[in-house]
RNA sequence: GCGCCCGUAGCUCAAUCGGAUAGAGCAUCGGCCUUCUAAGCCGAGGGUUGCAGGUUCGAUUCCUGCCGGGCGUACCA
């Protein structure tokens, strides 16, 4: 039996006589056993439900299916568990016990988890799913300002979320949907145009004082608010003259951003830039379209969608303002024009949009009213929320605070930090290594932090938790890594060198050669809800169990030469597995820290 | 008022969608550097998962009510 299809999993995978990186990961391969076991015993339509096991007592895999199909078929859970382990055609379980209410615990057999590791020689296994192609909307700055710390979760989760699918062999759309566009713009261009052409490059810098001096002038002169409204009027009417300042100012402001991801090493560029103002021209469209399928009413001079679903204060009916009483549009417009561009131009089987939770019924509306106007056939478009940042006395962070973090002073205080540490840890470095490694630190120890926490929560911000370098932080995985780097370097041999197979005699050896081989299953499980904490956990584990494995398995003392190749194999291994797993988290590996 | 989200150890967060005795980190306490980097390892204490019911073999998870917090709720984005 050649090939053998998972019913639960949207693609075949092959057993025998194919490449070994296409083999199953180990959960897939208990999964079958068990549904073949199921069969055999005349069980249908009941899961397997194998999981990793939450304690190591239990094995390291837990099957929790059979209760479920004993219940089904009115039988004993514990008996049924039973002939299911009778059943049960599992060459790689060393044991498998029946325990508590009917729970089926997998204790696996180092000899075959030894094979299996061998087959992947030094390569990493991938999951290899359907190939789509996905747009992905994050980021999304507005120019007018610049990036603060609320901005960390969209850029680092985004960002992540793009590397990992690109990773599996999806074809992704990055999409910086930037704010370049509106009535704000009004103050902006009349405060730019009244300074002298040499204060302009100066006064650009800190787009923070920038942004601020001009809504305090806006505020307090009159004469000045009145030529800003005037402005607006000019822009939007493509006025040249205006249109350059614009240009200017969003030139600037682009680059301000650019500097930001490079720092940050977000993979973002300009080409991924789509402002709002490309949309522009399609916004009279869309509302044109809508109005020809019937679904435009006209309420207080503004044109709107009212769908049933949607209800607002006092039960009245909630519209969907798509062109404002003044004639202007609202974002309403240009998110549906985006929506129409994507599905239509950009033609992506699903679009994720990264995006604070604060959006959420306006994203609703948004997918609703696309729905209703016929943009969207079979693409799946969704909304990957986030929470907010909170101050440290539990509530959010205001516009109005003015004392919001800008987002390149967390990274210069990171690096700041790491740069302190690592001459107090390594002073023999070289003050340019220091750097170099001290950016990458800091700047990892804040991305992981965003990303090792689930998405949807909102999260109180502390430096010193931001910054931490101890525990479960980028630093503690990379400094897994440099551990291994310098094994290496001792070694005098570099991981293509090593010849033998691997053999698990240690604990400590086993339970890391199985946590190696369950990468995949956590990118798998990563992607089914584009959560990269759960990534992020498991690199976390993966540094555990081999800075266990390093107290306990000396390496390089090791005499029997059998024994070391084996070690060091697995080292490298690992190596491999947390450069490619911090890759796809947008974390780089140093080699000394 | 209505809608959505949340409430877990002193603090910050997990818990792979209903599984076993709820886990980490920080902080606290105790061990481990003449041995591959101590940004580390080993161990200890710390919990009525906001409260009260319900559903079932089994609930932090699902349902109902209450308490507390956040966000949203027609022309800012």
């Amino acid at each position: 039996m050649p090939w053998v299809s998972l019913h639960h999993a949207d693609r075949v995978v092959c057993s025998a006589f194919c490449q070994p990186r296409f083999i199953m990961n180990l959960k897939e391969q208990i999964e079958l056993a068990v549904a073949q076991s199921f069969e055999r015993l005349g069980v249908t339509d009941s899961p397997p439900v194998v999981k990793q096991a939450q304690r190591r007592e239990f094995g390291h895999y837990q099957v929790n299916g059979v209760m479920g199909a004993a219940k089904t078929a009115k039988t004993n859970p514990r008996e049924l568990a039973t002939k299911v382990t009778e059943a049960l055609d599992l060459p790689m379980a060393a044991k498998l016990e029946v325990a508590g209410p009917g729970f089926v615990n997998v204790h696996l057999d180092a000899t075959s988890i030894a094979e299996q590791l061998d087959l992947l020689g030094n390569d990493v296994s991938l999951p290899s799913p359907e190939p789509r192609h996905f747009a992905v909307d994050y980021s999304a700055p507005n120019l007018m300002k610049e990036m603060h710390i609320g901005h960390l979760r969209t850029n680092a989760i985004g960002d992540s979320i793009v590397r990992v699918l690109e990773a599996v062999g999806h074809q992704v759309t990055r999409v910086n949907h930037v704010g370049d566009w509106g009535a704000q713009f009004g103050s902006l261009l009349a405060y730019l145009d009244q300074l002298h052409t040499t204060e302009i490059s100066t006064e650009l810098k800190d787009l923070e004082v920038f942004y601020q001096s001009a809504s305090k002038l806006f505020k307090s002169d009159e004469a000045f608010a009145e030529r800003a409204r005037g402005y607006v009027v000019r822009l939007q009417s493509g006025d040249e003259q205006c249109m350059k300042l614009w240009r200017q100012f969003i030139e600037e402001s682009i680059q301000h951003c650019q500097e930001v991801y490079k720092r940050l090493d977000i993979s973002l560029t300009r080409e991924d830039i789509h402002a709002e103002s490309a949309y522009n021209d399609d916004l009279p469209i869309v509302v044109a379209e809508l109005e020809q399928q019937g679904l435009i009413e006209e309420s207080d001079g503004a044109l709107c969608v009212f769908l049933d679903e949607f209800t607002g204060k006092e039960g009245n009916p909630l519209p969907a303002i798509v062109r404002k009483s003044d004639g202007g549009f609202p974002y309403m417009a240009t998110d549906l024009a985006a929506v129409r561009y994507r599905a239509e131009k950009l033609r992506a089987d699903t679009v994720l949009y990264v995006v604070g939770a604060p959006q959420q019924l306006h994203l609703k509306q948004v997918f609703a009213v696309a729905q209703a106007a016929g943009y969207l056939t079979d693409q799946e478009f969704r909304h990957l929320p986030f929470g907010s940042i909170m101050k440290s006395d539990g509530k959010p962070f205001k516009t109005r605070d003015g004392a919001e973090v800008k987002l390149i002073d967390v990274i210069d205080e990171a690096v700041a930090r790491a740069h302190q540490l690592v001459k107090e840890k390594n002073p023999d470095l070289s003050e340019e290594k220091h750097r170099t490694i001290a950016e990458i630190v800091g700047v990892g120890a804040m991305k992981y932090a965003e990303l090792s926490k689930n998405r949807g929560t909102d999260y109180i911000f502390d430096w010193d938790i931001l910054l931490s370098f101890e525990g479960n932080t980028a630093p503690y995985l990379q400094y897994a890594y440099t551990r291994i780097q310098s094994i290496f370097r001792k070694a005098g041999v570099t991981p293509g060198d090593l010849r033998g197979k691997i053999t698990l005699r240690e604990p400590a050896e086993l339970d890391l050669g199985v946590k190696l081989l369950q990468f995949p299953e956590a990118i798998e499980t990563a992607l089914e809800d584009y959560q990269m904490n759960i990534l992020c956990n498991y690199l976390y584990e993966l540094s555990g169990q081999f800075m266990s494995f390093y107290e306990h398995c000396h390496i390089l003392k090791q005499t029997d030469q059998g024994i070391q190749q084996s070690r060091l194999r697995l080292a490298a291994m690992t190596a491999n597995t947390l450069q490619q797993g911090l890759g796809f988290l947008g974390i780089k590996t140093v080699d000394r820290m």
